[in-house]
DNA sequence: CGGAGAAGTGGAAGCGCTTCCAGTTCAGCG
DNA sequence: CGCTGAACTGGAAGCGCTTCCACTTCTCCG
């Protein structure tokens, strides 16, 4: 039916070529000790003329390392993967992977049957190793993936717990600089658009903005929850504009929300930043381009995807490398300026 | 050194377990023929008893079947990906996938050593078929893949000739339903954002909205080329308004180049539409949170990632599926309403 | 009731690579 | 010049699963 696939040349052959043995070939491929110069060139040449490749497969069963890590995405919200948030993680762990020659498998695991992959992907034994992002409440992937004895490293501390190896924004420390900002700026009736309740994201931030403002002593007037994505955002800032006395700041735990909040203010006639400042969070390349720009929390999700992996890396070589904290910074554009608006 | 991983049953136990020979329960497994209806049970009832999955590894190394595809990204611009197209196709593919047992490798081949992965997983044949994405003028990844004769599905039509197996949008009818909405709500001096020229979809996006024009007896007073990005479409819009007569239409090739020639209309205190329609190409979810809303030109960009997916699952069957050209559709909106705008 | 063909059965041979183990070889030294 | 330990060598035993093949057992029909 199919066409005969040309077979590759194996092992074998390449040591008949050599004239050497096979453990002989497989060492000099491998570059293990015991194999003489002379063996080790001969081998070369051999591969090099017969263009051979190991078998994967067969590596794999060898040695069980199957050379493949997997990046799963777990999430309800149906839109989110949507956020160029994970793009840019994808491109960060994509780029540490390159340096390695494990490949990327990628599992969206929304769907209860994406669940189930996930779980039958760990148990299969078909990845080194597991990095998880987005999980939710106490979404069971974490554990599952943990009881596999796999290495496991988490993008975002899950709801409860703390992972052995994660990575992970200062999402605390962000927000405070974002209640900072807006209190030193003059803003004196904030209000948060926060996550989902049930992610740890959500909640340090909301933490954060909290403390800033406590110490600051200014009252935070309202929070709502939208669900990371612009839509939410916009329902969200609907919701708190309802609140009295009318807010003056708003700070939104991701650049999306932000944006949807952006949208509400003007549907709503009021001006940013005159009227009501905005702060996002992630600081991803459309907060330079919203309209104002939009003073954000900057965290480098590209190295956090970088470092999950490299982390990732550490762990399946048997190394036990620390959990990591990347630092968050602000940046700060119109949309919540430094210094106060005047109407 | 690391903690020896506790070993998964193998269909040995599990055929002792069930009284059969290894064979009776390979098939059992594989629900295969020639195995009667008791062994079939007895063989259920032991791999659920031991947590029995099957290693992928020596399945691929029998069948010569790894079970995996691969989606390779090609582009030398370093923030494509960020374009939530890209999420959107892989939402689609993952979707697809999930209904099958084809892992998703996702490789990004931007670097020269990006690439130099791509060859050698094709060549050690990791992953049943190809997915091909974005690839770039006469780019080699599109050959690589055909030679080594793994089924392979192209995302949009490269430069040059015409694949056995692709999926693409109707670029060129989309192009023209953008031209003739422009030239019906009375606009007559059009200009163009197209994207990289040495990319089939820049090129047929272009055609499409040439004839379109022509058609209408509508001269296009000018086109400049961006790369698909935000910033490239910013950059290319003010180049075109430096042009004489000032435009009052501008077609971008994608939404992200749209969002950016709003950018830059808006600094130029322009407005849109009174001043300038815009029409952009994609219509993600982006394009209907704009300032003001982006009339833009729809592709089924989630069906699109399903449909190659579908394909290639076809072709790894050993059908021979048919190429596929998925419909455009205009979503109509402010930045370019149905009628002509009253300054 | 005999016989043909379908269905069931399991031993054994791989799939292609790594690695243990039992030697060999060889340089260096007293 | 014999001896010792380090450095090579390669045969063979897996890794866990599929599948060919040679039988054996049913089923059903004339």
């Amino acid at each position: 039916m199919e066409p005969t696939p040309k077979r590759m040349p194996t092992l074998d052959e390449v040591a008949q070529r050599a004239g050497v043995s096979r453990t002989a070939a497989s060492r000099a491929i491998n570059n293990a000790p015991h194999v003489s110069r002379a063996k080790r060139e001969a081998v070369e040449r051999a591969v090099r003329e017969l263009g051979f490749v190991p078998n994967p497969s067969a590596q794999a069963l060898a040695t069980r390392r199957v050379g493949a890590v997997v990046l799963a995405v777990s999430s309800d919200e149906p839109g989110l993967f949507a956020d160029p948030f994970f793009a840019e993680v994808i491109v960060g762990v994509s780029a540490a992977l390159e340096q390695t020659d494990l490949e990327l498998i990628l599992l969206l695991a929304n769907s209860p049957r994406g669940r189930e992959r996930f779980e039958r992907l760990l148990r299969s034994r078909r990845a080194d190793g597991v990095m998880l992002m987005a999980l939710r409440g106490d979404d069971p992937l974490g554990r599952l993936a943990e009881e596999a004895d796999l290495p496991v490293v988490f993008g975002g501390l899950p709801l409860a717990g703390e992972p052995r190896w994660y990575v992970d924004a200062d999402n605390r420390g962000g927000a405070r600089l974002a209640a900072d900002h807006l209190v030193r700026s003059g803003r004196r009736r904030p209000v948060m658009i926060t996550g989902q309740v049930d992610t740890r994201v959500a909640v340090t931030r909301e933490q954060g903005f909290t403390e800033g403002l406590k110490l600051a002593g200014v009252p935070l007037l309202g929070v709502e929850a939208g669900d990371f994505t612009e839509e939410g955002g916009a329902a969200a800032m609907e919701r708190l504009l309802a609140g009295r006395p009318a807010p003056d700041a708003v700070f939104a735990a991701s650049d999306a929300m932000a944006i949807g909040a952006l949208r509400t203010l003007r549907l709503h006639g009021l001006r940013v930043p005159e009227d009501v400042a905005v702060v996002g969070f992630n600081d991803l390349a459309s907060a330079r381009h919203t309209n104002p720009p939009l003073t954000t929390v900057h965290q480098p999700v590209r190295a956090l995807g970088q470092e999950m992996a490299r982390m990732l890396v550490g762990a399946i070589e048997g190394h036990d490398p620390s959990p990591l904290i990347l630092p968050t910074r602000l940046s700060v554009r119109e949309s919540a300026p430094d210094v106060p608006a005047r109407a």
